[in-house]
DNA sequence: GCGATACTACGAATTGTTTCGTAGGTGTCA
DNA sequence: TGACACCTACGAAACAATTCGTAGTATCGC
């Protein structure tokens, strides 16, 4: 019986995380592979970083075949949403305006992303 | 010779630091009667934090009167736009874009906020 | 079958974070 | 002066995160 909701990931696991949303179900050897282009990594240090999230249900595991094969529990949507409500809550009081202030002048974005941004503001607004 | 820049604070970190960009310049004392409004902590535990907090750069300490004042290194904005982008880089893969609209979408805004976006946008568009 | 290879489990070292008790010094005031 | 309150420094405990070596077991190629 494990309800709880998965905790925040830290920096690592989300790394890790962020793998297996882009390679999909995934063994440890592939994982490690990905990894590794990025970050030089021993592969029993992700062997038992995927065993650990697996206890804190970050990630599931398939135990069928001799190679495990792991997944994300939760989409990288809602892990972004996950992430992005911490950060309101501790360091911006929860306005969402403030964060989306420092979003857009801590890293220029294009006039298409501008647009799409717009196109958000309108659909909100029409909800009001 | 302490030239490197503070650290990303940790979450208790943050905590002591927007009780300090609160109230200003504070003492041990006072910071631990604000904190305690929220959260039961010992005095010690809250005079250990500012120490290791000085020593890592993050508050600096006026030792001219006995009872020691801190102030925050870095201001609030600073400190707010460091985190977004640590966050960007880490589960966003660089995107503000993203970034922003799952900011709010997971935090429902007032139309005076969505105002205040809007003329950001306006402004960030006129610039390119 | 046997040696090499691949895989998981486990334990342990290291490092960082958080909490708080205790000690020692300084000031206050009756 | 002596009791008391207040302040900082320090050390240690408890916990979590990260890394990796070693051991044990299964599988594969010959």
């Amino acid at each position: 019986m494990k309800k709880s909701p998965p905790p925040k990931p830290t920096d690592t696991e989300l790394a890790i995380l962020r793998v297996l949303w882009r390679l999909g179900p995934a063994t440890v050897r592939a994982v490690h592979a990905e990894f590794n282009r990025v970050q030089e990594t021993g592969y029993t240090t992700v062997l038992k970083m995927l065993q650990i999230m697996t206890e804190k249900g970050l990630v599931r595991r398939d135990e069928s075949e001799r190679s495990h094969v792991y997944q994300p529990v939760l989409s990288e949507q809602h892990v972004q949403r996950q992430l992005v409500g911490h950060l309101l809550d501790r360091a911006f009081g929860g306005s969402a305006q403030k964060l989306v202030m420092q979003a857009l002048a801590s890293k220029k974005s294009s006039p298409r992303e501008l647009a799409e941004i717009r196109r958000l503001l309108d659909k909100l607004e029409k909800e009001a």
